[in-house]
RNA sequence: UGACCUAUGGUGUAAAGGUAACACACCAGUUUUUGGUUCUGGUUUUCUAGGUUCGAAUCCUAGUAGGUCAACCA
């Protein structure tokens, strides 16, 4: 297994492999995800589940799934299901499901110990004080007129918030550090606030909750968490996670930070997908162009390609910006091994095919997939009416033009090589009916005519075809960098992310589509049923397209 | 006007003082009953200025640029 040319490590797996090499954590690695549950998971936290869970597995350590519950105001139960959901979906199984609501009594006795040390006190300045006092960046803050209370006092004041004897807002507890600290967040930063508000888990079992920073570290500590991994915002609140442990004599966890994942066209605040979703941009945290972990599994991305995804964007400190294409391509490449290949018609014309027997039906045997040989054939009807892409025909073709036109001959897939004779028109001067002349020798498989064309388009048999919704979606963003638009970005959605083609036309096989078999539409993309489809009506997204070096040639 | 983090092709990520490489994107060709796929080749890179060194993307200093921090959010 071990080649001489070891594969190169991130700056985490360095740092991990250097732990266990100088004989740290020979009990194993542990690692968490640690998400809030107040919204649903994007790609942006795939990327911090790979992360945490990959490191785990590849150093022989475990992960926990625990949800940072610390307030209540915004937390609600469904997202902890749909967040549980979203992490096995991706294909990862935690150690322990935990909370940190699990830890509040644990948690009020650090606060009750730091206060015993004279290391928190109790303030009953307002919200606006406390911001006075912390000063400035570039200047020192002030110490608030409450941080000399005896210890007495502040047990007796911390006791009495607990038992809601204190509105909200009336007092908070802090740490006794340093206000002129260089960092804001050493300023005798909260520690708990009160909230008589219910939580969602713990009920009216408590009215005063802990803040982040006096939450997360212990929690991880709790757990024996030896890599607490997160984003790079969180590097200047590392010396409070580190005060904390140090101050309270706990296991010693440690916190690492990674630049977090930036998707071009994309936006991937909570706050800005929620807004998505208030204003109605979209149908909800799934849909399909949405950047969640269920909008990508809707929109038919693979738990597969997710990961592969984050694998290749690979993990530093730097901020970065990357590019869908780059998404669109694991897809690709793990639809194309996978996915079964069928013919839709999307913008339908008539063909008729004039020398083929009136109501003569062949049933031809066509390769599911070309690049799995175990995938079979299936059985597509052909009858001399059919329907091909409004497209694949040019009344005035130009030279490199591989597909249909007066006089031109192509490859139907599967079938004959047609030639074109004639065709109607509309009033508007659009193809109405185009008029072709098969080879009978010419048959897919018993081909004996010795023609040769250079273009096979996709069709389908019109009394057989099946109708179809089909829903195409396009960057919800026109502009590449989201993080340039701040709250304005709601003026750069892109009016056109998504197209409904209520009435397309598919081959019978179709009736079988199921929710989680992505297909491939021949020469269009590939494409999964949606779940608002219904045996009576089919629906389906489109995933992506193909990759299309012809319409490039177009665009030039 | 402070502290901290960061700086390598168009985009990402490697190279642990010794030939700057891999992927995506792009371009050209090959293959192909999908203008898909495959395969081959190509274009394009170390922020700046000093310093240390036989040798610097890497170490040091200064600068520049970008990011983060002043929620009773996480």
């Amino acid at each position: 297994m071990e080649d001489s040319k070891p594969k190169s490590l991130n700056f985490l797996e360095e740092i991990i492999q250097q732990n266990l090499a100088s004989g740290q954590y020979s009990q194993g690695i542990f690692t968490r995800f640690p998400p809030e549950p107040n919204g649903y998971l994007h790609i942006g936290h795939a990327k911090s589940i790979c992360l945490n869970f990959g490191l785990a597995l590849k150093f022989g350590g475990k992960t926990n799934l625990r949800f940072d519950d610390t307030n209540p105001i915004t937390e609600e139960t469904e997202y902890v299901e749909a967040i549980k959901k979203d992490v096995s979906w991706l294909g990862f199984t935690w150690e322990n499901e935990l909370y940190a609501s699990n830890y509040f009594e644990q948690l009020y006795q650090f606060a009750v110990d730091l206060i015993k040390k004279s290391l928190a006190y109790v303030d009953d300045s307002t919200a606006e004080q406390i911001a006075a006092q912390k000063g400035t960046p570039t200047s020192v803050g002030t110490e608030s007129p409450y941080r000399n209370r005896t210890v007495d006092e502040n047990l007796t004041l911390f006791k009495e918030m607990r038992d809601g004897i204190h509105a909200d807002g009336a007092k908070v507890l802090r740490a006794k550090i340093d206000m002129a600290h260089a960092n804001m967040h050493m300023r005798d930063p909260l520690m708990y606030r009160i909230r008589h508000v219910a939580h969602h888990r713990t009920g009216n079992n408590w009215c005063i909750y802990p803040m982040y920073d006096f939450a997360h570290g212990q929690s991880d500590s709790i757990e024996g968490i030896t890599h607490s991994i997160c984003t790079l915002e969180f590097d200047v609140h590392r010396p409070l996670y580190d005060w904390f442990i140090d101050k309270l004599s706990i296991f010693p966890t440690h916190q690492y930070e990674f630049a977090r994942l930036n998707l071009s066209h994309t936006v991937m605040s909570k706050r800005k997908l929620l807004q998505l979703v208030n204003e109605k941009i979209v149908n909800g945290w799934d849909d399909p162009r949405m950047p969640t972990i269920s909008g990508l599994r809707r929109r038919g991305y693979t738990a597969a390609s997710i990961r592969n995804f984050c694998e290749r964007i690979g993990v530093a400190k730097r901020d970065n910006l990357i590019d869908l294409s780059l998404l669109e391509f694991c897809i690709r490449e793990d639809l194309n091994k996978s996915a079964d290949r069928v013919m839709a018609v999307l913008d339908p014309v008539k063909l008729v095919i004039t020398n083929y027997p009136e109501d003569q039906v062949e049933e031809l045997a066509i390769e599911n997939n070309p690049e799995d040989p175990e995938s079979g054939s299936r059985s597509v009807p052909f009858s001399k009416d059919l329907y091909i892409e409004r497209d694949d025909f040019m009344l005035d073709p130009p030279k490199k033009f591989f597909r249909l036109g007066p006089d031109l001959m192509v490859r139907l897939k599967g079938a004959y090589i047609i030639k074109c004779e004639s065709f109607d028109l509309n009033e508007d001067g659009s193809v109405q009916t185009i008029y072709a002349t098969h080879f009978p020798n010419s048959k897919s498989g018993s081909d004996t005519s010795e023609i040769h064309v250079k273009g096979t388009i996709h069709w389908v048999s019109i009394p057989h075809a099946v109708e179809a919704e089909i829903r195409s979606f396009d960057r919800l963003l026109i502009v590449e960098d989201a993080s340039e638009l701040g709250d304005d970005f709601m003026k750069f959605i892109n009016p056109e992310s998504i197209q409904i083609i209520e009435k397309a036309f598919v081959e019978r096989s179709l009736r079988s589509a199921t929710v989680n078999k992505a297909v491939q539409f021949i020469r269009k993309g590939y494409y999964c049923l949606d779940p608002d489809a219904s045996p009576e009506k089919l629906v389906f997204n489109r995933t992506v397209t193909l990759k299309d070096t012809w319409a490039k040639e177009q665009n030039k």
